[in-house]
DNA sequence: CTGCGATTTGAGCGACCGCTCAATCGGTTC
DNA sequence: GAACCGATTGAGCGGTCGCTCAAATCGCAG
């Protein structure tokens, strides 16, 4: 790996983190990475793939210290807390969420769409993991589709962080609710047997 | 209202529709709104104006056929079909949200954080008067906040309709997760008088 | 040292950006 | 008809965009 397209990769995500995906121009990145803008075409042939190998090394990066927490986590509350972490991390960080912008480009940018769709699926994969793992032995285990639910967390915490540029304050109480419904669950996962067999009753009814 | 004023409006929506906020220059919203180029200085001043404008007007036509329908929803399962309904029907109108859009560039632009801030008040108002609404009556009423949870509930929306843009099929199975969510929230609302007290002493102790 | 391929450089091309401006138009008033 | 004024027009300014290119520079094999 050349030192040059490593210090683009850098100095690219640096930028989107800093002006968003739209104030990312090759000029710029080239200004934040110290090195000649014209260096962005000899290696990288156009600024979508440097965006694209910019917006997948930001996803592993941000994820490479997560990923292996997630095997720790033992309830729901911890899951949630673990994001909620990572999640102030970013932010105090970088202040833009690469991903957020990243989702907001790929509407209308088959180029970006492509290199999200792999970066989500990064995230994705290891959340449902953990999930179904939480939910093996919990009474909605078969009840709730896990791919399904792994999506819907990931995409509320995307959501949460765009949230957060705009009103701070209501993404942490929006937080705190979630923390308060996962502990819901996890009253219900510590229901009795008699308790469990009448709620599947109730749910399958 | 001068009728170029809302010709304007109305080509600024449907260019944010089609290539995004990014996309939205003063020479393709005035083509597509059949309208002199110079004209958006003269009625707008800037093209932040017309932009901010533009959000305010789509998420009230959004908004429009759906805050009413919300005083109808008897449960949470039908405050999520709505959104569900309401969700499909942009999706189908316009390819992009508007208002995901809008947050995405609301990250680095004070003046979009601005008109944002402001439209997303707009949803969340209604939303956070519904559920409070449907919990009147639940276990759960004082023990998860309401306005943090209507913010919740908007922000995995947008990120929803984020995530649909790049994986639609996913999108729909964290909804359908959502929807399995929702109804056990139903049958706990449901339970009887000596469940209800039990529930609410374990979620306090 | 010479030659050669890989890398780097600065200049610049055409296209598009937000925005300005003098000129023009169309309707109202006297 | 003349004077007036808000609305509209087309041209164009300075600036940034992605991208190209010939020339300069570098490390290394012969």
């Amino acid at each position: 790996m050349s030192d040059t397209r490593q210090r683009l990769i850098d100095g690219a995500i640096e930028t989107i983190r800093r002006h968003g995906i739209a104030g990312a121009s090759t000029r710029t990145i080239a200004a934040t990475a110290n090195v000649n803008q014209a260096l962005v075409f000899y290696h990288f042939g156009s600024v979508h793939e440097l965006l694209k190998a910019a917006c997948l090394a930001a996803t592993e990066a941000r994820l490479a210290g997560y990923t292996e927490h997630l095997t720790d986590v033992t309830d729901l509350r911890e899951l949630l807390a673990l994001g909620r972490r990572l999640h102030a991390e970013e932010r105090a960080l970088g202040n833009v969420t690469v991903l957020g912008q990243m989702l907001a480009g790929a509407q209308t940018d088959p180029h970006l769409a492509e290199a999200t769709a792999a970066a989500l699926a990064l995230w994705v994969g290891p959340v449902e993991e953990t999930i179904t793992r939480l939910m093996a032995d919990s009474p909605l285990a078969g009840y709730v589709d896990t791919a399904g639910l792994a999506r819907a967390v990931c995409a509320g915490f995307i959501g949460l962080e765009l949230f957060e540029g705009v009103d701070p304050a209501g993404a942490d109480a929006a937080l705190d609710a979630l923390d308060r419904l996962a502990r819901l669950v996890e009253v219900i996962d510590g229901l009795g047997p008699v308790a469990r067999r009448a709620l599947r009753a109730r749910l399958r009814g």
